[in-house]
DNA sequence: TTGTAGGCGTTATCAA
DNA sequence: TTGATAACGCCTACAA
């Protein structure tokens, strides 16, 4: 039998379910079942638990309570890196999701590196959290991790890409439309050589992006070029690469497949004397309130970043709960936002003098202008 | 005395600590000395032990672990909101630090809210956290809660906001100084009213940039007068509220205290079409790698955001370790970043026509041009 | 060096 | 409705 601590009420510890069991003389059971608001418990007893409760200042200690239910509320959550600006909201839609439920957040970072992955796949198994919320770094799982996070049996939800061999549910944005928006209107905005700055291709979302730019290519007409593709890795430093080694070229469009690379393309582009729109056509993926203020004004392909992290929470927390419909992908529609650097305003002056201010743009179903 | 679980081996659920012990026939004890490895454990007996955990794929259950040892290895970080650009540098130099350390982060948003500030931090020690990482929400925490955290006796250390009723553990950037050096640069390229867009001032480090841009002004011989200062809440909108109702005043300079609020000026700058620097100049807070690339080209004060992290985990983990240390707050130095926004290439090109390009700042201590 | 048994703070089962 | 007691999975005196 348990034996209640020795004698005082404290002892330099947080109080125990044990110290509010004696300090209202019922059982640990009645104590448990008061603060759960269980199987009703007799007024008076409820009163002096509670009673007691406050005096203690006693809250229970989750810790326990995990280990004995075998579920901690908390959720894993890897990203690449909370320092890229695309994540913090993904991040934030995700916590508040979580939050709403009752779930904690235990973020890493895996800088897309496999070794940090798996290491922290493990870790957040051995703390037994009760589901993880991934963003797949390019690569494979090592196939025994695979195996044991089938045994274990946590749920994964995939985060904005795709990684069938882990799980099939996943919340991601539809890449190949936003790509393939994205080209379109560079298109329509006059361009006839337009080049991609893509993400990696072993990562899903950026072959969909390629895929998206290569086949409104096509249907525009436009000649796809292998020389005009150079394959980033979604940092600063690669978009920055990628324009030195793009314009020897002579695109009179680019589409940079994220904001980052963005960033390091128009530092390029500076450092060669080039400006967009006026030398350059450009639109880039990840929209963000700043973009609106500065020159050159991105025309951009904005996903919806906080409901992906919120979808994904919503997802993983009903496989959570022992759901057992089949694997979904949710797919969230991406949006189209106008503004200069596309060119549209200066192909439409150019064909419509005088006409350099109101852009006007039709057959753009649901773009936005701002 | 604890019975091992029946007769299999597996029954669906994850192998424990007795399970290996069975496998390779030895006592519990062993098992988890091998896993720690402890007190030298015979040779034979370890190739046994590790042999059973390859083979049942067993990992430790760090709740129960965290249940035996009172620790958890997890620290708590309460931001006010991980979608301001400012924080995810923040947060990924405490999670490196933490990484580093064997320790893992629970995020939290408190949205500035003392609500969901105190339900949160009430959450993380029901969780048992090793130790806070917070960012104090403006205004008081209940008393209440106050005492509580003294009596659990786990450590708490401030980022970016001091609030000495809870500890005086902090590592905050030197505000006061930060200001002081955006201000003074502000009227070395000429400025004469200068107005400040300041954050709430109730929070510490709004204080003390309101002082550093008080203290400036005087020591350029400049007025102070009131109504060129207006309190904003560092978030976008109000940012954008204060420049609408800055430039009835006619301020010809103006120091914004963050980078959010900042965009919110220029929008509003934008609609009276207002351009900087012609117009006005101004200094912001906060530097952001994209800031060298579009225009305004921003002159800002960096703050050191990686280390603030990163140094706020190291003190914590050596509360954690129990050190008894006196409370130290840790001030990390600024660094002006002159661009074009503050003017001071227009500045000298009119005292010296034909001088515009080349941006000289002589006596400028350790600011960078970039 | 190795084993035994009790404790960590809950929940949950089964009697009373 | 309540109470006693066994899990939960690990660590750790104390013994052997």
């Amino acid at each position: 039998m348990r034996v209640p601590r020795s004698g005082t009420k404290k002892n330099g510890k947080a109080a125990s379910i044990y110290d509010v069991a004696r300090e209202s003389r019922v059982s640990v059971f009645t104590v448990s079942a008061v603060i759960n608001n269980k199987s009703h418990v007799g007024k008076k007893l409820r009163a002096r638990v509670e009673e007691a409760i406050r005096k203690l200042n006693y809250r229970p200690n989750l810790i326990a309570r995990s280990l004995a239910q075998q579920r901690t509320h908390t959720i894993g959550m890897i990203v690449p890196d909370i320092a890229n600006p695309f994540f913090p909201m993904v991040v934030r839609g995700a916590e508040d999701a979580a939050q709403r439920h009752g779930y904690n957040l235990l973020l890493c970072n895996s800088d897309d590196t496999l070794d940090k992955e798996q290491n922290q796949i493990e870790l957040l198994l051995s703390k037994r959290v009760d589901g993880i919320l991934l963003t797949k770094a390019a690569g494979e799982l090592r196939p025994g991790l695979r195996q044991m996070i089938q045994e274990v049996n946590t749920p994964f939800v995939l985060v904005m890409r795709t990684y069938p061999k882990l799980t099939k549910d996943a919340v991601i944005s539809d890449d190949y439309q936003g790509a393939y928006d994205a080209v379109c209107h560079l298109a329509r905005s006059g361009r006839r050589r337009i080049a991609l700055v893509s993400g990696p291709l072993k990562v899903s979302n950026a072959m969909a992006r390629f895929q998206g730019f290569h086949d409104a290519l096509k249907a525009q007409g436009l000649r796809f070029e292998e020389k005009l593709v150079i394959e980033g890795d979604y940092r600063m430093e690669s978009g920055y690469r990628a324009g030195h080694a793009l314009f020897s070229h002579q695109p009179d469009g680019i589409y940079v497949a994220n904001y980052l690379m963005t960033v390091g393309f128009l530092k390029a582009a500076e450092e060669m004397g080039l400006s967009c729109p006026e030398d350059f056509g450009l639109v880039s993926f990840d929209d963000y309130p700043w973009l609106g203020v500065f020159r050159p004004k991105l025309t951009t392909v904005e996903l919806p970043k906080h409901q992906l992290g919120s979808a994904a929470v919503e997802l993983l927390i009903e496989r959570i709960g022992g759901s057992k419909k089949k694997a979904v992908v949710r797919k969230l529609q991406p949006e189209l936002r106008i503004r200069e650097s596309c060119g549209m305003a200066l192909h439409l002056s150019r064909a419509e003098p005088g006409n350099a201010v109101s852009v006007v743009a039709p057959h753009l179903g649901a773009a936005t202008i701002r």
